[in-house]
DNA sequence: GTGTCAACCGAAAACGCTTTCGGTAATTAT
DNA sequence: ATAATTACCGAAAGCGTTTTCGGTTGACAC
């Protein structure tokens, strides 16, 4: 089924038929209708192929999935990414995946793409504090939106959401409780979030008039282990924290689960708050409070911006929005307990479990 | 960076590089050589949509990934996923998503895609009993593979894990444990791994010359919620069973919650089995009994099947795998203690909680 | 020295669409 | 009535490859 067959039919030549199909002004209304009506009658769907090498425009957005280096919020992930694929496919886009295995892949991507031009615009995550990205993309010209900011995304097209408010909103909320020594398990500051979150978490003790305690201040990878060794650590301190803040709802359920093996009760003793606002938090016991992201529609939202870009030229610094994270009381937070911290008489004990094996 | 220019460069025709770089058996070593040492030089990349055009190949393929209805098993989607992007980008090949928000608009999917082209081979996954897809696509022509058989499979390239074998081999174990009465909480038998699962449950009791009591049996939505509202069922029943088998993790640690509810300890009164072997299970309290799918590279392989079938036109039949299960004992799989069922005087009671709701 | 056959390479026609440019017919102005 | 616009459409030149079909060499046999 090509132009050709509806150009001969209704004896019109090939390219009334295309402009009338792409509404050129210069086609008359009653033509129009016409073609419309015979090519949807005949089922005639352009040859993408054909299109985007005549137009130059590849109508394809693609997007940029972190290396999966462990459970990173995969749930998230892929409401994300069905958010993008929707929206595009109700465009007639085409959504690609690019899955690089280093940053040295990603950037040989991009130069791949700028030669290319098989990829109109481009949605990144994921984004390091100093991130080369955005330089490289500006550099060779390719319409980018971000998920996530950095201290480079100046210029950029981004959405994200507010992380330092999030967690001095949430440690403020456990000061009002009445904790004082108010533990933070983050991550790598090399990503933004990281800083952003540990930045939060420094800024809400500080207008309390409460020390920070570097003590209390531990990285951790960004997974169930690594939660669990960080409140490890914690738990062996001198004078261990009476509340904990989690860089995220994975971090914070292994944070529990260490809790529980020191024979500790999460969200009594040791009050746990995660991020994210996964499903998954309230099937725990004790149910796991959190903070959550209103993204649902995130991925529509990076595509429409991205679009625009590619088809309107869009500058960049127009599409930058910040949202604000809300607090989700579940059951891992609540006052502190008389009684703890326990002196605890001589050697501490807790079951010697090992995390993160399987002993396979 | 057209081929034009490396033509004029090397003083030769656009139809002899174009030959030389695809490898042409007409084109002498040596010209072979230089026009690929030019070409790396110069950094050409060809056209993609031009090339497709021409040759009427797309080197694309398309992942069907499931509407998201709930929480299904995203961190198997994403880790499927990625495999399967990781395998088609090193061979130069596209990789697209499609969300189709109905079986319907699926299928027109498919129609569009049998016409344009665009796209050269599918992968589907989440299969039903009966399934039209594979009647479909078959008529259209379109070169697919299958995570997943169905009883419309016969004639298609799958790979599957062997879910009756799964299942028949974890109510096996419980039976060896000392169980009689396992239940089993399933999914909407139209999903053909649901009906294939509670087979299995049901075969390996038969077997054992324990009667199926229909009572056991329960219909589950596939979600943490449903989980747990299939276990209440359970726990109300006059003769309540001692363990049970969950058609997914998910299911299993919804139904550990409404064992919680009732005051007792999941693994304890009753055995809990999941099924997917999620990550997340080794962090609940007690640690969930499941079963491991061996499918880490199964992106890659379905990839590797459809370009086959693309390629070489291999014959669908020729890639159908069957792949077995693993126990994975963790903590809720234990004997059956005395003392349960115990007569409950008068009305049950447990905690009146609501499931899946946060109050918002 | 003529004929035959490989081995290589170039010309040119696709592939199916977009887009510029020019031309005709119909409309309006003068 | 003639000139100047305007509205609409067709011709044709791309877009950057692939691929078929000949054509030109040189080697080799006789």
């Amino acid at each position: 089924m090509k132009l050709n067959t509806i150009a001969q039919q209704l004896k019109l030549s090939e390219s009334t038929v295309s402009r009338a199909l792409n509404d050129y002004q210069d086609i008359s209304a009653d033509t129009k209708a016409l073609v419309r009506k015979a090519a949807s009658e005949t089922g005639y769907f352009p040859n993408p192929h054909a299109r985007r090498l005549a137009s130059g425009k590849a109508d394809n957005i693609a997007y940029v999935m972190p290396r999966s280096d462990g459970q990173f919020n995969s749930s998230f992930l892929v409401e994300l990414m069905a958010g993008m694929a929707g929206a595009l496919n109700s465009k007639g886009w085409d959504f690609s995946l690019l899955v690089p295995d280093s940053i040295e892949e990603e950037i040989e991507l991009f130069e791949k793409i700028s030669r290319t031009r098989h990829v109109s615009g481009l949605i990144i995550s994921r984004t390091l504090t100093r991130d080369v990205r955005f330089k490289i993309l500006h550099e060779l010209k390719i319409p980018f939106v971000s998920h996530g900011r950095s201290m480079d995304s100046a210029a950029a097209a981004w959405i994200d959401v507010d992380n330092a408010t999030a967690f001095s909103d949430m440690t403020a909320h456990l000061i009002e409780l009445g904790h004082r020594r108010i533990a933070h398990i983050g991550g790598e500051e090399s990503y933004n979030f990281s800083s952003q979150r540990a930045r939060g978490w420094r800024d809400a003790l500080v207008k309390a008039g409460i020390t920070v305690d570097p003590d209390l201040h531990q990285k951790a990878e960004l997974s169930y282990a690594g939660g669990a060794v960080a409140m490890q650590s914690l738990l062996m301190l001198a004078d261990p924290p009476t509340a904990v803040c989690c860089i995220s709802d994975h971090v914070a359920i292994g944070a529990m689960r260490a809790l529980r093996d020191f024979g500790l009760v999460p969200g009594h003793e040791v009050s746990v708050m995660g991020y994210d606002g996964l499903e998954i938090g309230k099937w725990l016991e004790p149910p796991l409070s959190t903070m959550k992201q209103p993204l649902q529609s995130a991925g529509q939202q990076l595509v429409e911006i991205v679009i625009n870009m590619v088809e309107n030229g869009d500058s960049p610094e127009d599409h930058q929005k910040l949202y604000r994270a809300t607090l989700v009381r579940r059951g891992t937070d609540n006052p502190p307990v008389p009684g703890w911290p326990k002196r605890l008489s001589g050697s501490r004990q807790h079951k010697n479990t090992t995390f993160g094996g399987e002993g396979k």
